[in-house]
RNA sequence: GGGACAGUAGCUCAGUUGGUUAGAGCGCUACGCUCACAUCGUAGAGGUCAGGGGUUCAACUCCCUUCUGUCCCA
């Protein structure tokens, strides 16, 4: 290893797709079912096959991965589950899109043709974001990766359709649902997004049949009004008590519609009385069953008015708004316009407002689906992390679930497996495609024209990946899966409902433990769009700056399930540790002839520094896993981080350089030894965070027999290395040396001078301070070491005090009396500081009598030991007045 | 309207069951290119922990309240 060069600066371009290439050809993240191991499962939430890999994915995919082989070193056959969607509307625009460019819409060429389409479009560009994953170092095992339309999955949609279907949990029915017109499809409630416009309130008035009077009503939607089919006020309402049972005539059409009495009104809202639209408001659309009221459609698929909306008829609702308006204003029968704040629901695909409107629909009855899937989260059969944060989401949303709109009026996706007769209406429930009608054997048979919700296939995902309803041998093993990570905007639209689906279908969760990751913002904290243009591509910053560093700089920044706000230079920080890393290697390269990490052998030849680093380096282990069975992710890196940098780098390699740099000895392999070892174990330990780096730097450490850091095992914690007087004598020593270099720095020692060392303290503090004098010459320029005379009485020096050893450094050409005394002037006040606050605490009897003894002691103990550094302190101080 | 989360150093955030005169990274200041690393090292400055009440011997931490942001749901 000696003498080879190495770079200065760690270039992952030289490394990264190497190793991958590397690990794929090894087939380490492939799995399969094995009784002699338990197997470790992630599900990937399977991103649309549109989807291009942004920022969010970088960081999801990242935690899943440093899962994934955290647990495949620890011995668990591990599957992380790859694949994509269908992303039914999204793909269907998409694909859409790229037709207008020639000028052909879908309807041009046939739903056959349009859907064989869609297919080369997912040939050609749907495994995108796959490719993308690999770039980000994912070990996923690619062999398995599945589409929502794949045969077997389509296969599962249907059996679970017809099923629920046969449990009378799904039905057919014509209810008020949200459509969005340029999709020119149903939505279900989860996708529809409520923002706040600032919109206004047009006041209507309705004259009586009799002519006798008007009622106004008051509206957001004036456009509407061409369906109303009646007025309704609150039967408590007495302004409204004579007008229940009147007939009133509807402006415009010369409708007769009734008043009619229904507690929903809301007698503060408005004027109090409310036009009824049944077929295009939910709530109208309940009053309306209620009152027996006709429902008028007025609405074409397409947003556009139809002819039950008579004169205008034809023209967009948006234009129909403002002719009503006008008509009506010109009629007379527009009281006042006031604004007003409402909110609006948009389709989450494409930002079209949408229309509520009266269509036949099939649904899922939620509620006996939801009951179990509460109480599995309630009890901690499924655990969300961090809990407290979004059980109660999960518990109000699954209290109060309504049906699942499931179907779609697209071309793309699973087509709902219902057929229907032509001759004897009759309709087929089915999974196979029937020849002929099941009840008059007629051929004149046709299926439902519309097409499931996406997550109607994702809510399978856990177990149709492994071939269910087949009975798989993948199935057995890998059912349930362990660990989810997704982000918590989709708790309703896919966990929930794969913990429904899981418990429905297979009588058990789908996972044990969720782990809701925060959202990824700019740096100002404003989520990432493409509008805004404020997006971060993630793979322009592991070109930049390595996948290593990217997925370093996010689980830095992320802290249990709170957003990351995030910015280019925040990469830096990534780059600067592989860079670090990298140096440490260097460096160990230079001294090594062959590499050997058996250090155990050379045990007799320690010394503190080395106990030291080994003691805390068994701690950094289990504070790593500890925190990701916690799933503080971001805390098990920082432990591994801190530990590398701090501990190994600026104290260790510093500590023993000296013996490095001498000639051969056992105290030098001894040093050598457990420098090579820390660096491998470390880059073990850190393998899940940093794969790339960590597989370059191991590999020059491993054994011949050893192959890959990926399969290498989790470093075992050495119990009988962890020493924690070594620990606090190291840190007394760090103290030290601290202090002389604060009194350096203050002082304004030039950096290369060398200085003696004074020192009063304990016989044991000077033996220990005496043996271990190369630490401080090596990390504190002291020249050498004497214990405190009296001679140093007569000259100036500089002091400081720690933990009540003494220490004075002469220097006299170069102190500057002044700045020494301010220098001690202020460790005094610090030290009166705490003083006070202590001996206060002490002299109240209510302390000393309800505190824990515990407390009251090493309160004590404190106060003693802060009291003697004063004295000293002080002393000191005096000497130079 | 109901609910969740947040308000700590100039910036972005940690602070786990109440007991440290409050921590990190970036930024800033000073010094240093010493034979791993200037993508670095050493030292340092910087905070009435949003405001106000309360509980407690003790509150950044628990309770109440006000203010300010963000996000869900209706």
């Amino acid at each position: 290893m000696r003498n080879c060069q190495i770079d200065k600066i760690y270039d992952p371009k030289k490394v990264e797709d190497k190793w991958y290439d590397f690990w794929l050809k090894k087939n380490y993240f492939a799995a399969s079912p094995n009784k002699d191991k338990k197997p470790y499962v992630i599900v990937i939430p399977p991103p649309n096959v549109t989807d291009i890999l942004h920022a969010g994915h970088a960081f999801n995919n990242t935690i899943q991965d440093i899962y994934i082989r955290y647990k495949r070193k620890k011995g668990f056959e591990t599957l992380w589950q790859p694949g994509t969607d269908h992303a039914g509307i999204a793909t269907q625009n998409v694909v859409e899109r790229s037709l207008a460019k020639e000028n052909i819409t879908r309807h041009d060429l046939g739903r056959e043709k349009f859907v064989e389409k869609v297919w080369e479009w997912r040939e050609k560009y749907g495994s995108t974001i796959i490719h993308q994953l690999k770039k980000l170092g994912c070990s996923c095992d690619w062999s398995r990766e599945r589409f929502t339309m794949d045969y077997s999955l389509s296969n599962a949609v249907k059996e679970i359709f017809v099923r629920l279907y046969e449990k009378d949990l799904i039905y057919k029915g014509k209810y008020i649902i949200n459509w969005c017109p340029r999709c020119s499809t149903a939505l279900s409630d989860e996708e529809v997004e409520h923002r706040e416009s600032a919109g206004q309130l047009w006041y209507f008035m309705y004259p009586y049949k009799d002519k006798h009077g008007t009622v106004v009503v008051a509206t957001t939607r004036p456009e509407t009004m061409l369906g109303d089919t009646a007025v309704a006020v609150n039967p408590k309402d007495k302004r409204y008590k004579h007008l229940i049972g009147k007939t009133l005539i509807l402006p415009l059409m010369d409708r007769k519609i009734p008043v009619v009495a229904d507690e929903f009104v809301d007698p503060e809202f408005g004027t109090g009385a409310v036009k009824v639209t049944p077929a295009h408001d939910p709530n109208d659309f309940l009053i309306g069953e209620r009152h027996n009221l006709e429902q008028i459609n007025i609405l074409n698929p397409d947003g556009t008015l139809n002819d039950n909306a008579g004169q205008f008829a034809g023209a967009d609702r948006f234009v129909a708004r403002n002719q009503v308006i006008q008509e009506m204003k010109n009629l007379g029968y527009l009281e006042k316009v006031t604004s007003h704040h409402h909110n609006v629901g948009h389709c989450h695909r494409c930002n079209t407002m949408i229309e509520p409107y009266l269509s036949e629909q099939w649904f899922v009855k939620v509620k006996p689906l939801a009951k179990p899937a509460l109480q599995v989260v309630k009890y901690g059969k499924v655990r969300f992390h961090p809990h407290d944060r979004w059980y109660r989401t999960y518990e109000h949303w699954m209290e109060n679930v309504r049906d699942w709109c499931i179907s779609r009026q697209l071309w793309w996706g699973h087509r709902i497996p219902v057929y229907y007769c032509d001759d004897c209406k009759e309709m087929m429930v089915l999974r196979e495609i029937p020849e002929k009608c099941t009840k008059c054997d007629s051929s004149n048979i046709r299926q439902d024209e519309d097409v499931l919700d996406t997550w109607f296939s994702s809510w399978l995902w856990p177990f149709s990946t492994q071939g269910w309803p087949e009975q798989t041998e993948d199935l057995k093993y890998f059912y349930p899966t362990d660990l989810l990570v997704t982000g918590p905007d989709i708790i309703f639209f896919w966990v929930a409902r794969m913990i429904m689906a899981g418990l429905e279908f297979m009588e058990e969760v789908p996972f044990h433990d969720v782990l809701l990751n925060g959202i990824v913002r700019d740096e100002h904290g404003k989520k990432m769009s493409k509008s805004l243009g404020n997006g971060i591509d993630p793979l322009e910053m592991i070109e930049q700056f390595s996948a290593d560093a990217v997925r370093f700089t996010l689980i830095i920044l992320s802290s249990e399930g709170q957003d990351i706000n995030l910015s280019t230079k925040h990469f830096e920080m990534g780059r600067n540790f592989s860079n670090k890393i990298w140096n440490a290697y260097r460096f160990l390269s230079m001294h090594f002839k062959k590499v050997d990490t058996d250090f155990e052998k050379y045990q007799d030849h320690f010394e503190l520094a080395d106990q030291w680093i080994l003691s805390s380096f068994q701690k950094t282990i289990e504070a790593t896993e500890s925190n990701l069975n916690r799933f503080r992710v971001n805390e098990s890196l920082n432990v591994i981080y801190q530990f590398f940098w701090h501990n190994y780098c600026d104290w260790y390699l510093e500590l023993i350089k000296k013996r490095l740099y001498a000639d051969e000895s056992d105290s030098r392999k001894a040093a050598l030894s457990i420098a090579a070892y820390i660096m491998k174990e470390t880059m073990s330990v850190m393998h899940p965070f940093i794969p790339f780096i960590t597989e370059e730097v191991w590999q020059a450490f491993k054994n011949r027999h050893d192959e890959s850091i990926v399969i290498q095992s989790w470093p075992q914690v050495l119990k009988n290395h962890v020493n924690d007087s070594v620990e606090k004598k190291m840190v007394f020593i760090q103290s030290l040396i601290g202090a002389i270099r604060n009194i350096r720095a203050e002082m304004n020692v030039p950096p290369g001078k060398d200085a003696p060392l004074y020192v009063r303290s304990n016989d044991a503090v000077m033996d220990m301070i005496k043996r271990y004098k190369e630490y401080f010459s090596s990390l504190a320029k002291v020249e050498d070491i004497f214990p405190y005379s009296t001679e140093l009485e007569e000259t100036v020096t500089a002091t400081a005090v720690v933990e009540g050893t003494e220490l004075f450094i002469p220097l006299a050409d170069l102190i500057d009396i002044e700045k020494e005394k301010e220098r001690l002037h202020k460790e005094m006040q610090r030290l009166q500081g705490l003083e006070k606050s202590i001996s206060g605490k002490l002299s109240n009897q209510n302390f000393i009598s309800k505190a824990p003894e515990a407390v009251v002691t090493s309160e004590k103990d404190k106060l003693a030991k802060i009291q003697e550094s004063l004295k000293k302190v002080t002393k000191n101080y005096q000497k130079l007045l």
